[in-house]
DNA sequence: CGAATTAATCTACCCCTGGTAACATATTTA
DNA sequence: TAAATATGTTACCAGGGGTAGATTAATTCG
């Protein structure tokens, strides 16, 4: 008893219950099991956080593969991956910041960038192919990839610590941004800081 | 003895030397002081963390500054500051992991959010600014400040942790991608993860 | 069938780090 | 000089990650 699927299980459960700082010892109760068994199946905390974005980012493709269907143009593909991508957040969001925000002393760069790893690398695979098709340079893929699951992590965690209007307008003004860019107003004095 | 400031020189003494995952007794001692005076002082580690943030910021904005001036062009701006922020990463970046990976159980939208709001809602008063000059909506401010800041944060936190090449390239390539956006090599299909 | 060996699980603990209470020491003020 | 007030120190607590060793269950073998 205790695969290690019904553990990891078991942890979104008790993550979404009682938010995302949850004790590994609470995760192994809600499995009715002690914490040792938790560590033999799993590994370390780390190892956890490791599967669990695994899974959370499967999810966010699988979502992204099926909105993208009948989209009307590559704009509109783009609009709507982000609106997915928005609303699975959004209805998992302690999970998502449990993935995202728990740190570990091994991993100085934190988990985000960890999680962000496995949504980039694929991405930055599909941007080269597309510059390559299209005769320009591949080797902006890997910084445009990271860049664009930055922009669409920090505002979407801003967006859910705020909430300041409808999910739609927050996938609207990302997909703006990241398909038009900032020249159509380009500021005249771009003191951009951090 | 153990003046506030000191004791954030202190700290950023210690975590240059020694890394991001330095404890608070360590910072305690290289102020040649003992923790409860370090608390009484600072506050918490949270407090302490949002302290150095401010610091890291204020340094950034003004390189930023500096490096703008001569710019020939909005898109020459944007380069050279990027450029700026990426340098002054890169020469203190045990401090600048410090401050975005300390994770506290009262914040859960992570530390890195918080130094994002530094930059953000500045930046986001420009950007409405420029875009009520040009007669568009000033309501894609607060998003498109926040998604900047991500992409810069995420790309360079990545690019520092595998330095795959000259930092400039690296700033050349996200000043592209923001300037330009994606729709000079719509992807086909835009499996757009995470 | 019973004994012995092996696998699975629990109890109890260690360690480290953030944080603080209570005590001690210097310093000002009356 | 005595009282009051900063200022600092030691010693400790709490909580969470992680594990060693005892304990129980299961399996194999005579």
């Amino acid at each position: 008893m205790a695969d290690r699927d019904q553990l990891l299980e078991a942890a979104e459960t008790v993550i979404r219950r009682n938010g995302p700082d949850v004790t590994m010892e609470a995760i192994a109760a809600q499995a009715t099991v002690t914490k040792p068994i938790l560590y033999r199946n799993i590994g370390d905390k780390d190892a956890l956080v490791t599967a669990l974005a695994e899974r959370f980012v499967d999810r966010i493709n699988v979502a992204g593969s099926v909105a993208v269907i009948g989209a009307e143009s590559a704009r509109d593909g783009l609009r709507r991956v982000i609106g997915s991508l928005v609303a699975v957040v959004e209805a998992d969001r302690n999970v998502f910041l449990y993935v995202t925000s728990v740190g570990s002393s091994t991993n100085p760069f934190g988990e985000a960038l960890r999680l962000a790893d496995r949504s980039a690398q694929p991405l930055a695979e599909q941007l080269a192919a597309q510059r390559r098709a299209d005769g320009l340079d591949p080797a902006v893929a890997l910084t445009w990839a990271y860049g664009i699951v930055g922009a669409l992590h920090f505002a979407t965690m801003w967006w859910l610590r705020n909430e300041p209007f409808e999910p739609a307008q927050l996938a609207d003004h990302l997909t703006e941004l990241l398909w038009s860019g900032l020249s159509a107003a380009p500021p005249r004095k771009p003191r951009k800081p951090r």
